[in-house]
DNA sequence: TAAAATATGTGAAAAAATTCACAAGCGATG
DNA sequence: CATCGCTTGTGAATTTTTTCACATATTTTA
């Protein structure tokens, strides 16, 4: 059985991505781990190591093929087998995430998106129609939705999550800032805006 | 000296924040390492090493008093001081983290938004005047803004990141996935969501 | 075709972050 | 006021991540 792949390596593997298309876009066929390192400032021996994980997929001597290697992340991280996700709290985050091109570029397709206002439930919204919380459950069933993307405030996330994890959901990207109390089976991952600026400001001489 | 803070710990240090804010509501007044760390699925010792850095915030025996630490730390993160924040690109994104509480209650203000739109300069958008980009360097001097938030299109950032640097701006959150090459005076942290996702995605069995 | 230049893949070393484990301090109790 | 139970603060040990360094493979050059 192969090493675990660490979380990080997966991080780059995405910036890798991101790369290998820009350079395809320029026209570049071949590169170095040196200078797809230097693109995103990281070491070519961390390059190396990450791609290591995934078996021999470089040249020696001769470097990486830009499009093969591009091709061979995408199947790493199952860019091209479509994860459907869900919103829920169509808010002006959830509007905005709801909108977003770069999901559906990863391969997320949003399937449904809920709220439970009066005077969202019924309406589009960036296209979507707003459905209610009560038919939750069952639309994650009937479409076969893996991922939810939590937009609600604060207070309502716990609950929410919970729903969630009884309706079988798989992972829960939550934006409300609180730790969800989740089985281990439900994988959470937190983005937390405030805390990414405040980080950013700590470090500020 | 001190020790240089890892960023990880400075990351913890504000969730420890929350909990003690959330804690301090519930009118508990004092907590211990083991049951703050409860509040967040991490180790005890997790929670001292970090507090640790910062001197004897804690009594032996005794716990820490949750009134006196949370105000500790809202002097170690400098939450009490308030910086000047810009959103540049008021587009869905932008216009959601215009009205976003969170970022108050953190000790940030919004001093201005910018937009190259000519339907949006001028206009008010959540309360605030979009300004036009031709004024962005002067309003940030006059504002004393040190933080700018970008949230415009991949194909537009790194110019402006230039402006930015140019004018003298000390940090920026970039919302657009692509790296910005500054030079090393200028803190960059990326919000990458599409990252987020699919390596929450990678991770589901 | 031999030598030089390049560049991978990977153990080993180094660095960073986390966890352990315990001496030492505090408060309560009898 | 001695003892006991609890909890901090912190070096040491461990684990994880990054970097180094080089044997090995390929291409280029002459
Ligand atoms: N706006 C931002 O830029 C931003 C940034 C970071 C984090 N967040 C967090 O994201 C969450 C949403 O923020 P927002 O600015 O979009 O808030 P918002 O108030 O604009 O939107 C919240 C939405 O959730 C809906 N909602 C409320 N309770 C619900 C429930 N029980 N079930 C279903 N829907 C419910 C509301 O009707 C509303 O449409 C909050 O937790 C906020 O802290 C927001
Ligand atoms: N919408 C999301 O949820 C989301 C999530 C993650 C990342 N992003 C990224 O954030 C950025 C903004 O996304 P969005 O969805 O808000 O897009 P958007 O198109 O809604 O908004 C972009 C805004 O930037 C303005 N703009 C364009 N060029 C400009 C320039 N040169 N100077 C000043 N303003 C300019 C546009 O007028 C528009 O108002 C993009 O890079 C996107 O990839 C968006």
């Amino acid at each position: 059985m192969k090493k675990s792949i660490p979380k990080k390596t997966v991080q780059r593997l995405l910036l890798y991505y991101r790369s290998l298309n820009f350079l395809l876009q320029q026209g570049i066929k071949n590169i170095s781990s040196k200078s797809l390192a230097g693109l995103m400032e990281i070491r070519d021996s961390q390059v190396r190591k990450d791609l290591s994980y995934f078996g021999h997929l470089g040249k020696r001597g001769a470097g990486y093929d830009v499009l093969e290697l591009r091709d061979k992340i995408a199947r790493i991280l199952g860019i091209e087998q479509v994860k459907n996700v869900c919103i829920i709290g169509m808010g002006s985050l959830g509007s905005a995430l709801a909108a977003y091109k770069g999901f559906a570029a990863l391969g997320f397709k949003v399937r449904a998106v809920f709220d439970n206002a009066s005077h969202k439930v019924g309406r589009k919204i960036r296209g979507y129609e707003c459905r209610p919380m009560e038919a939750m459950e069952k639309i994650i069933r009937q479409e076969d939705i893996e991922i939810a993307v939590l937009t609600v405030p604060a207070d309502a996330a716990q609950e929410i999550a919970v729903r969630l994890e009884k309706c079988g959901i798989k992972a829960i990207l939550n934006f409300a800032p609180v730790k969800l109390s989740l089985s281990r089976r439900v994988k959470v991952s937190n983005v937390d805006l405030a805390m990414e600026i405040k980080t950013l400001s700590f470090f500020i001489k």
